[in-house]
DNA sequence: ATCCATATTTAGTCTAACCTAAATCCCCGT
DNA sequence: ACGGGGATTTAGGTTAGACTAAATATGGAT
C-alpha cells in the first residue's frame, strides 16, 4: 500500500539521495551514520521502504539500497524544500550561512507546496543555495554542479568557488572568515606534494593563504581560463 | 522529571490555553473536540502533563485541567510563534488571511528562537496578527483584546473591527468579500430583535449589509464615540 | 581457499501517542 | 433521594520508530 510520508521517511530518502550522489548505493552503515541512529534501526526502515507499493527503494540484503524513480522524486522534493529554505533564511531573514542548515532541516518536512512556491517567488526562482548547492527546479531537474574539488588545482590555475560541501557550522564560519564563499575567485600560488597543502590568493587579497586538504577537498570550483 | 516538549504536548498546552481564555477550566471533552482526538486519549495525556515536574497542568479527575504557571509560559510561547508566523505569512509571503492558520499550525512547533526573533524583527515587533489577535510579546505579556462582540452593538453605534475569532478558511473568505477585516470601521443601522440580525454600513460603502449572529458573534470591536 | 574483522540482519524491547470498548462517575430533574 | 444520561476514566491494543544484544553474512588478507 502507498506509504504515508512521515518525517522519518522523508529524512531517509533525502539521506539516501545524498549518499547515492557520491557512491553508487547507500549502505546501511553510511545511512546510520548520516542519520545518527543505529544500523539495526536503518535495516528495519529500509525494509519497510522497499515493501511499499510502489517501492521507494530497491533493497538487497547486505548490499544497501538505491532509490527507485518514486523514491528519488520524493527525495528531490525534499532537497528542493531544504535548499530553497536555506537561501530564504539567508537572504530574507538574514541568517548567517552556517546557521541555515539546521533550521532548514526541521522546516523542510513541514512547509506546504504553497510555502515552497511563495519563497521561490520571493527569491526569483533561484538556482543555488547559499553554499552553492544546486536547487532542484519545479520539474525537479537539477542544475549541473561542479565536481572539481579545489585540491585538484595546481599552481597558476585560476578558479571561481562554486560550492562548499559542508553543513558543519564551525567549518563554515572558518571559511567565511577566510573569505571562501561561492562566486569568490582565487588563484593557486603553490602546491606542496605529499601533504597536498595549497597556497592560494583569495579574491583581491594581497598575500596568499595556506589551505590543507581537509579544507580544499570540500570546496568545488569552476576553472577560469 | 522535566517533560520533553513534543509537538503533541505543545498542541495540548496551546489548546488548553485557548479554552481556558473563554472558560475557567478546560474539560476533557472540549479538549478532545478541539484537538480532534478521542476523550480517552486526552485523559491519558493530561494525566501525563500533570505528573511531570514541574507539573504543566493541574488535573482533578472529572473536573478538567488548568495550566500551571509553567504550562502557561510554554503555551504563550507557542501562541507567540503561531501569531507571528500568521502575520509573517500574510505580510512577507503574501498569503491570503484564510490560509495562514493551517500553515502556522505546523510551523509553530518547529521554528527556533532565532527564527522567531528574525521574523519579529522583519515585522517590526508587531502587536497583532492578521485576524487581530494579540501577539504575546517577548516577555510573554499580552496586549489587551476587545471582548465586545459586534452582535452586542445597537443602531447608531459606530465601531472599529478589532479581531475576528475564527480559523475557518471559508468563513474568513466570506468576511473578506464583505470587507469585514481588522481596522475597518462600521456603523450599526438596524437591529432586529429575536433573530439578532444586524444591518451595518461597512467602511465607505453606500448601502447597508445584513449580518446574522453566526457572523457578528465572531467579530470583536472597539466602540468609536 | 580460508579466516576474521567489519557490516548487516534478526529478535525482542521500549516509548509516545493514538485508538475502542467497557466501566464508572457526576449531577440534574423529578 | 435517586435514576439515568452524558462526561470521564480505565483497560487493553496498535503503530511508528527507535534501541540492545546476539546471530550471521561478506569480502579482503593471508
Amino acid at each position: 500500500m502507498r506509504a504515508t510520508l512521515t518525517h522519518a521517511i522523508e529524512d531517509y530518502l533525502k539521506t539516501i539521495y545524498k549518499i547515492q550522489s557520491a557512491h553508487e548505493r547507500a549502505s546501511t552503515n553510511a545511512l546510520a551514520e548520516a542519520l545518527e541512529i543505529t544500523p539495526a534501526s536503518v535495516t528495519g526502515m529500509i525494509q519497510k521502504l522497499a515493501a511499499t507499493t510502489p517501492p521507494l527503494v530497491v533493497y538487497e540484503k547486505h548490499r544497501g539500497v538505491r532509490l527507485t524513480a518514486e523514491g528519488e522524486e520524493i527525495a528531490l522534493e525534499i532537497v528542493r524544500h531544504h535548499r530553497l529554505l536555506e537561501l530564504f533564511l539567508h537572504q530574507i531573514l538574514g541568517y548567517s550561512w552556517d546557521k541555515v542548515h539546521a533550521e532548514a532541516d526541521r522546516l523542510e518536512h513541514v512547509i506546504s507546496e504553497e510555502f515552497e512556491a511563495k519563497i521561490a517567488e520571493v527569491l526569483g526562482d533561484p538556482s543555488h543555495d547559499p553554499h552553492g548547492d544546486p536547487i532542484p527546479q519545479l520539474d525537479l531537474s537539477l542544475p549541473p554542479a561542479s565536481r572539481k574539488p579545489l585540491n585538484e588545482l595546481r599552481p597558476g590555475q585560476r578558479a571561481a568557488i562554486q560550492r562548499v560541501h559542508s553543513a558543519d557550522p564551525e567549518f563554515l564560519c572558518h571559511l567565511e572568515a577566510l573569505g571562501l564563499m561561492p562566486n569568490i575567485e582565487l588563484v593557486v600560488l603553490d602546491h606542496s606534494p605529499f601533504d597536498g597543502v595549497l597556497t592560494v590568493r583569495i579574491g583581491e587579497n594581497e598575500q596568499g593563504q595556506v589551505l590543507g586538504p581537509r579544507i580544499t577537498e570540500q570546496i568545488f570550483v569552476d576553472i577560469v581560463p
